[in-house]
DNA sequence: CCTTTACGTAAAGGTTACTTTACATTTCAT
DNA sequence: ATGAAATGTAAAGTAACCTTTACGTAAAGG
């Protein structure tokens, strides 16, 4: 599973720790997540998207090729 | 947090058994599910909706009143 | 009554998300 | 070179997801 993350922190200017403080989760969380080392909680999934304003399929990509139909 | 697993199992004729087979996890999963006992993992939040051909977000209910405009 | 099917609870255990702390590297500025 | 800011890794601990097993209830049918 794959995310935008990393991506979608740094086109709104983000570091790692403010994005982490604003989601109230700590920096390594937001770390490992980028590096898509885990599978968030449906919770988190949704804070970040909801940070970004997007739906969370348009955050994290579950399936090559296609995920929004 | 709420969720339409329970509704949206019932109009697709499903008893909590045979989704858990679909989604492969136990009918305890559903039942805790289903009951909003906890926030579940987003692949499976992903699995339930793809499942039920819906958006996380229409599936999973964050906040009271509005989730989706 | 007895069996089967579907739903529900409770509790113990494994796995993993997430935290906390510590330390290393790179980049930017002085 | 020195210091601060940002990113990264590693490791140990806590909290939560999810499984497994066991048991209880209610409805449908023989």
């Amino acid at each position: 599973m794959q995310n935008r993350i990393k991506d979608l922190r740094q086109k709104h200017d983000l570091t790692q720790d403010e994005l982490a403080e604003r989601l109230e989760v700590s920096r390594q969380t937001i770390i490992s997540l980028e590096k898509g080392r885990y599978n968030p909680s449906l919770i988190l999934a949704y804070k970040i998207s909801k940070m970004f304003e997007m739906q969370i399929e348009d955050v994290f990509i579950f399936e090559e090729g296609n995920n929004n139909g």
